[in-house]
DNA sequence: GTCTATAGACTGATAGAC
DNA sequence: GTCTATCAGTCTATAGAC
């Protein structure tokens, strides 16, 4: 335990980790094109060659950021959307609670992710895995399918669903110099806006199940 | 008539115009950063110099290319959404009809512009213009008032409203890569599934409004 | 491990021939 | 107007001192 606490320690000092941490920032801010590694060692305090020196290059340094991103972004999700213990509803609820949180922490991850992909697709996409088995066998498609068999719900394509409710979680987000422009609102103005569709977003969705 | 016509021929075909549609599209799928001057004089299959003498430099070609962006991303919008002719539900359908069809000709547009706001806020953010008075006189504004004050509709905040519509029409195009990968769809299935949207979008519109 | 100095390649922009 | 050739600056990456 003691012996975890220093190894925590000195991971957060270590130069490898001042260096992964302002390549954080920076990558996360700017993209990978306009981000030079000058950018970085001056973010980490650090000297330029350290960077080379411990990642051999700014694209091996990249690659490791983005692929921690890429899981924030999706793993966390299908662990969510997995989880046998939970209802439907819940799995909504707890999905929409979970990314709000993490994006008005770190507001920027989801349009550099975006950005990356769209940048690069083939190579990033590579990285997410997953395959057709793991996709068809998730647990809120079963529990999806259950419900629409009572009849209750019109078999509306649940594709529909699960991008309704990352839409609406999601793009407040990469558009928020945009709203906040738009609306005069100041940043602690929309992260409240944003706090408030924790609750919202949850009856919306189940209203246009509702709707079909 | 006759003039025109040849004017227009004149204007597509031109030095100028050529290099202006290869911006275009480079800069659109790559961003700014990214783009070299050079890969805009291969794609127009023009020389490099030729580029600096039309426009002086790549940051001044750039602004013209992200303007005209910026106002058919939004200035269009304010014109639907400012048409005292059309009832406020015809307003939604109208909008989402126009943005998605924009959208599956050019999907690459909102990621390109959102991110380029992202990288440098002041600067775009100035060039939408549009005050206060403007904002707050909107049609579509006073349409809402009505509505809430017969007292048919809880009074939801109504910028909760525009961002899920912004939000379900948008979003999906941009995380498209992501989204064909995980479902296993081609392109144009994608585009078919955005299609049936124009419809549904509405109809969950409607719903979200009841619902509260 | 960390620094300075610099190599080597690439970028935006321009001079000058045609 | 359009081209070739090239400059001046900047970038990533590395060699070599400490």
């Amino acid at each position: 335990m003691a012996k975890k606490a220093t190894a925590e320690i000195e991971k957060n000092t270590s130069t490898e980790e001042k260096i992964k941490e302002a390549a954080r920032r920076v990558f996360t801010q700017k993209g990978y094109a306009a981000t030079r590694t000058r950018d970085i060692a001056e973010e980490s305090g650090l000297n330029l060659a350290l960077i080379n020196y411990y990642f051999r290059s700014k694209e091996k340094l990249f690659d490791i950021i983005i692929v921690e991103h890429l899981q924030l972004f999706i793993h966390n999700v299908m662990e969510i959307v997995n989880d046998p213990k939970t209802t439907l509803q819940q799995k909504i609820e707890i999905l929409i609670s979970h990314y709000i949180d993490m994006l008005i922490g770190n507001p920027h991850i989801p349009l550099f992710v975006l950005n990356e992909i769209n940048a690069n697709p083939k190579k990033l996409i590579a990285k997410l895995g997953f395959d057709k088995v793991e996709r068809t066998n998730l647990y809120i498609i079963k529990q999806w399918k259950e419900l629409t068999a009572k009849g209750k719900t019109p078999a509306i394509n649940p594709i529909h669903i699960l991008v309704n409710v990352l839409s609406m979680t999601i793009f407040p987000f990469i558009a928020s110099p945009l709203i906040r422009n738009r609306t005069g609102m100041n940043m602690d103005e929309f992260n409240k806006l944003m706090e408030e569709r924790k609750k919202l977003i949850p009856i919306w969705i189940n209203a246009m199940i509702i709707a079909g």
